[in-house]
RNA sequence: CGCGGGGUGGAGCAGCUUGGUAGCUCGCUGGGCUCAUAACCCAGAGGUCAUAGGUUCAAAUCCUAUCCCCGCAA
């Protein structure tokens, strides 16, 4: 059972060592400007495998055919929804979920975007068991990377991605056989994840040069961050962290650099080099800036 | 038919309202200045103005249709 791209690799990894009856993912949604019904990356690859595949609206309440398949174990990798007892307690060696984080850190729909954003220096994947509860079951194995300052959450998604389903695949056997002892998640150190909301996604500069380097490259390339210049909407793809200072106001601009834009944070400056402004295409800051007019600086962003 | 912005030398844009020689900032090429330079000075190359029709003496500009890109909303 999984949605996205990041339970792609996962199920292809199934697939390839495992006898897959089944799989479940989130019904088909529109998609663009025109709205075109599609499906999501992991109910695509179901079909072109010829595997039955299950697209509930609700499953809690449309599970009856699941069952039928007889499965030995249900795998779970990025869903999204919350799965019943009457499903959990089904399968001979359970229900098993692969989640993005090192929990009991980054419970919740979106664990990536959160390791970046809220400052982490790791993360990882942690494979376990569902319970009743969201990301609350116990832990059966993980993995753990480092973030770098050169990740954005795109990136540190493909490696998680990819490391998520190696984990898998080298811990399911020994879940089989029984040889794990699956740990209780420290309750004192959960942290939540959760998915990333209008207001996440808003530029804040009254935070630190680095914070604001975090929220930026933490939602590149999806969804982007995003500032307000003149009442227009300005997408936000990265920035660098200046050691320049001025007596500007936080989002203030404070120049107009070679490489980008300057802007005061609650810190410093951070120095737009990668932007989008609403109806034009993504551009580099350092050929924008050529047109930019000067008296823009001292312009307050976000409003 | 959800709302809106855009397509103009290699990049980013102005010009369109009110038709009349294709402009700006950068880059590029050549030359100069300089101990030197991403700095400065001079010169040069490079554009079917998205496409197809229409109006007109004359269309980047006005009218019609089409294609493509993007922001918002879902």
């Amino acid at each position: 059972m999984g949605t996205p791209d990041f339970a792609v690799p996962v199920l292809k990894g199934l697939i390839e060592n495992y006898e897959v009856i089944g799989v479940v993912s989130q019904p088909d949604k529109p998609v663009g400007r025109k709205g075109i019904m599609t499906p999501p990356p992991v109910a695509k690859v179901a079909t072109d495998n010829n595997i039955k595949l299950f697209q509930p609206t609700k499953i809690r309440n449309e599970y009856e055919d699941i069952l039928a398949l007889e499965p030995d174990i249900i795998i779970t990798c990025a869903y999204g929804q919350i799965i019943p007892k009457a499903i959990l307690d089904y399968p001979k060696y359970g229900c098993i979920n692969v989640h993005a984080s090192l929990l009991p850190k980054l419970r919740g729909g979106a664990p990536i975007h959160h390791a970046i954003i809220d400052g982490y220096d790791k993360t990882g994947i942690t494979i376990m068991y569902m319970d009743e509860k969201m990301d609350n079951g116990d832990i059966i194995s993980q993995e753990e990377i480092k973030i770098e300052d050169s990740f954005t959450t795109e990136i540190l998604h493909d490696k998680l991605s990819i490391m998520g389903r190696d984990l898998l695949l080298k811990t399911l056997p020994d879940i089989i056989s029984g040889n794990i002892k699956p740990i209780k998640q420290n309750l004192v150190e959960v942290t939540f994840g959760y998915n990333i909301s209008k207001e996440d996604e808003k530029i804040d500069f009254n935070k630190t040069s680095r914070e604001v380097f975090n929220q930026v490259r933490g939602l590149n390339s999806w969804p982007v961050g995003y500032t307000l210049i003149n009442g227009k909407r300005m997408k936000i793809y990265s920035v660098i962290v200046s050691n320049n200072n001025s007596d500007k106001l936080p989002g203030q601009i404070t120049n107009i650099y070679k490489n980008g834009i300057g802007v005061k944070t609650g810190d410093g400056e951070v120095i737009i080099t990668e932007l989008q402004m609403e109806g034009k295409n993504k551009a580099i800051a350092s050929t924008m800036v050529n047109n930019l007019d000067k008296n823009i600086i001292g312009l307050k962003l976000g409003e």
